[in-house]
DNA sequence: TCAACCCAAATTGTCGACAACCGACAATCG
DNA sequence: CGATTGTCGGTTGTCGACAATTTGGGTTGA
């Protein structure tokens, strides 16, 4: 292995166009710029691209596997429209797994290796809060979590978390504000850095607890008034 | 309504082809007839079922995005290989699930609606364990835990079960004698409807999380020497 | 006026073909 | 003889075209 030269180049990014343009997709439905509902279609897609209808096809069905785009047959694809209820499910699900994972982490003493990073992303929210990048601020707080996720070595625990944590993004991005004091969010996190330096494992799972809990009852309740609001202007959709 | 005349035939299949090739992939895969690390040629699927590579290419992405197959870039689909402690992981998500889904099930009341079919499903695989039909045996009992699932209310918890059930099924269906005692397994789950019945959320909640410890164990273990063999015999595939 | 019907435009489902790419074997050179 | 390089078969990635299906609007008839 010592014979092994260092590498001059690193590899060229030749992912399939399919990956290429999913990833274009799910930005612009994470960001909120296919609204949910709005139709999909790869014969549109595919001309904006310039390519052909069969990769685009192909990152739909990613994409909807993914939870982000449904497929009625012969009809095309649709940005997945979500209520809130379906959201408390989200949240429930979520809870559940990271709940687990704090645990997981201070039990196995993978605290240390990860509290560095843990406060600067807190320190970033904090940044962002301050300049009212709200949607950027969620984007950190979703990989502050994710990081727990991560390092609590279980792989299906991560993978869950990574197709909620796009759509829980999504539906966030939908709302205009989403929290009154987006400061106070942010530094509620140390709360979580507290706990898990405890290295008590019930600490720990209290802490994302509570933590998740209001995080659920604000999303969930600002996207119940947010939907009451569109029952009145527009129509329902199926 | 009432005017619609006596159906002389079913409904032709119109599923789409993907999904009904990805059905017969799947049954291949849960059943052991297509065995991990095996290929699974687009243009050998193809031909087999004699129609063109864009629906078995579509059928294959929805098993890969189901974690029964896995594609390298431009090398193909292989079916899934899975290790013990990747096994391992998916029962600690499984417990997860279903011990909050247990606790739900008896904090909203939803026992009564399914206190019948779940002892009916008990009863099944009592019958099964005595003619030693294993396999059926698994199916019933992942029925048994996908019905409380449901009953939970949680979309969300519904959709990681389904997910993972079936790389369960796929496991146990590896591993030759999966119970010393299949009899005794089946009537084990007679404890988890006491749980369920005796109306306190904590004890179902436990109930459940012991049942799934010792699946868990057993499973798990079985996969390690499992392993342990086919490491003396053959060479381990990446 | 209204309903039912029919037709046309648009979109998806599927197909066969070509090019790009990977892995393995054979050929070449030191 | 070992290592690097060239070549080849087979597979995937992508494409353009055709068939099947849905949708919406226009027409016809009561």
């Amino acid at each position: 292995m010592s014979s092994k030269s260092e590498p001059l180049f690193q590899p060229l990014a030749r992912d399939a166009l399919s990956q290429r343009i999913a990833r274009m997709l799910t930005d612009a439905i994470v960001s909120g710029k296919l609204k949910p509902g709005e139709r999909v279609a790869e014969s549109v897609i595919a001309r904006e691209f310039g390519v052909s209808r069969a990769p685009v096809r192909e990152a739909a069905r990613l994409l909807e596997s993914a939870g982000l785009l449904v497929s009625h047959a012969n009809r095309g694809f649709f940005v997945r429209t979500i209520d809130a209820e379906d959201l408390d499910s989200l949240y429930e699900l979520r809870l559940c797994i990271e709940r687990e994972a704090a645990g997981r982490v201070v039990r196995e003493g993978k605290v240390e290796a990860i509290i560095d990073r843990l406060r600067d992303q807190i320190e970033d929210m904090v940044g962002m809060s301050e300049e009212n990048q709200l949607i950027l601020q969620i984007g950190v707080d979703l990989q502050f979590h994710r990081l727990i996720v991560e390092s609590s070595g279980n792989k299906r625990f991560l993978a869950v978390f990574d197709k909620l944590a796009w759509e829980i993004q999504a539906c966030t991005a939908m709302i205009e504000t989403v929290f009154d004091e987006p400061g106070l969010v942010a530094r509620n996190h140390y709360l979580i850095i507290d706990a898990l330096l405890s290295g008590d494992e019930a600490e720990a799972r209290a802490a994302m607890e509570y933590h998740i809990g209001v995080a659920r009852e604000t999303v969930v309740g600002r996207f119940r008034t947010l939907e009451a609001e569109e029952a009145q202007t527009g129509g329902p959709k199926a």
